[in-house]
DNA sequence: TCTGGGGTCCTGTAACGT
DNA sequence: TCTGACGTTACAGGACCC
């Protein structure tokens, strides 16, 4: 263990939710909750406001609209949230080379590789000017914690939120983590929680006084002694820079189960086609396809084919998702359909076509049985809304605002920017209004977004 | 009230090669 | 040829995380 809290994890206080307040004025100091709005959606996040209503995370968004039922229900817009993160990781990366981002709001950072921190002092004086950084940047604010271990600087910013900063000092570990709850530990969820609790240990000190054979007789060899470890503050994990992904993977929850075999078949292909969608944009090809189908009762299952090389081709891996599917059962219903990719390889179809043209032998790199392709039957995909409740749009007259609802042939409309410090005018179109389209997100902080052009900027006059 | 979507890692079992 | 030890993979499921 280093004996410096050199170790800096950084957590954007609701990442979304708050994203989501800064661009638009009329939510400030509001209840807002980002996430699923379909009829089996779960909130993403909740503002601070929502949650004095106790909404959380995770949390049907049916039980939310129950307890707040004037709260804000929003999609989450992922390409805003990436940008402001973006922002965020190039603050962290002027830090230190060694920036392990574990999503899009929460990273560690290696001080000491930095060069920037070497004790008590130093570090917090860079947690300090980092938090006032990202609120410059962004608007937003983020918890700061500092410790000797990952583990240890976690827990700071946990217990740093909202908006504050907390410095573990090296030899206070073990009796600042023995009160605590044995959920504080990373790897410690629900089911390990009930299991330990069975046991008789609740706190962390428990786990420390039970011994790591307890330990390891309760939860197994790995997970046991890794728990103990942590009980101990003995945590040496190192920040990681640069995580390769191992699977790629794309699912939907349908809003109704689906009981019709053919449109399950229709659902799968589609599922294929996006997962090697993605695939393709990383650059990457895989060699296991993995069919996942969540049935009616909530049981789930997976099945899957490792094929003989790594493939990119769309056709290949609807093939395969589609041997996977005539494995399950599926009547009664499914809620859920999944396509996903592993054994990633680092090349592409294209890099051996490319040798293959050249005149080279493909490597003996063929995908799977190639069989002649059976025609895909036409996915009755059902045409998605045209707004939804967050979205940003552009009025010809109006200019920019975003939707905050729809229905009945109708969709309001609020026209504020994240410049406004007042909450903007409200209007209903038609739907189908030919002066309204889909807008792009504005940068929350006025001249901070990467090369995006703005409203007013050079040339627009 | 009824449980998302994207992942990672671990475990137990079976199959297989040496 | 049979048996066993052992390592590696493949596969399915489950816990966990944000």
């Amino acid at each position: 263990m280093r004996r410096a809290p050199t170790v800096l994890h950084l957590d954007m206080d609701a990442f979304f939710a708050a994203a989501e307040q800064a661009a638009k004025p009329s939510l400030r100091g509001k209840a807002v909750v980002v996430g699923g709005l379909g009829p089996r959606g779960v909130v993403s996040t909740a503002s601070y406001e929502a949650r004095s209503f106790g909404v959380h995370s995770a949390m049907p968004t049916a039980q939310a609209r129950r307890l707040a039922p004037n709260a804000a229900y929003l999609f989450p817009r992922f390409t805003l949230y990436r940008s402001v993160s973006e922002q965020v990781m190039e603050l962290l990366g002027a830090l230190s080379p060694l920036v392990e981002p574990l999503s899009l709001d929460e990273a560690f950072v290696d001080l000491e590789a930095g060069g920037v921190a070497f004790d008590a002092e130093t570090a917090r004086a860079v947690g300090e000017r980092l938090r006032a950084d990202i609120r410059a940047r962004t608007g937003l604010t983020g918890s700061v914690g500092l410790a000797a271990s990952k583990m240890l600087a976690k827990i700071g910013s946990e217990r740093a939120k909202p908006d504050g900063l907390v410095l573990i000092e090296p030899g206070t570990e073990r009796e600042l983590l023995a009160p605590l709850s044995v959920r504080v530990l990373p790897g410690i969820g629900p089911a390990t929680g009930d299991h330990l609790r069975r046991a008789g240990i609740s706190t962390i000190g428990e786990i420390a006084e039970a011994g790591e054979d307890e330990l390891v007789r309760l939860l197994g060899k790995a997970h046991g002694a890794g728990v103990y470890a942590m009980s101990l503050a003995h945590d040496e994990r190192p920040v990681v820079a640069e995580r390769e992904g191992k699977s790629v993977s794309v699912e939907d929850t349908y809003d109704l189960d689906i009981h019709d075999r053919v449109r399950v078949r229709a659902e799968v292909a589609a599922l294929a086609d996006r997962c090697v969608g993605r695939l393709r944009a990383s650059g990457r090809s895989g060699r296991t396809v993995v069919l996942k189908v969540r049935r009616y009762d909530f049981s789930t299952l997976t099945r899957s084919e490792t094929l003989r090389a790594p493939t990119d081709d769309p056709a290949v891996v609807r093939e395969a998702a589609a041997r996977l599917l005539e494995l399950v059962d599926t009547t009664g219903g499914v809620r859920l359909l999944g396509v996903g990719v592993s054994g990633l390889a680092d090349f592409t179809q294209e890099v051996l076509f490319a040798r293959t043209t050249a005149g080279e032998e493909p490597l003996a790199l063929a995908p799977e049985p190639l069989r002649v392709t059976s025609p895909v039957p036409v996915p009755s995909v059902p045409p998605a809304p045209r707004w939804r409740p967050g979205q940003d749009v552009v009025h010809k007259e109006h200019g920019p605002g975003w939707v905050q609802g729809s229905g009945l042939g109708r969709v309001t409309v609020r026209f504020e920017t994240p410049y406004d410090e007042r909450p903007g005018r409200v209007r209903t179109f038609a739907v189908d209004d030919p002066e309204l389209g889909a807008g792009e997100p504005l940068p929350l902080v006025r001249g901070t977004g990467e090369g995006e052009v703005r409203p007013g900027a050079a040339g627009v006059s």
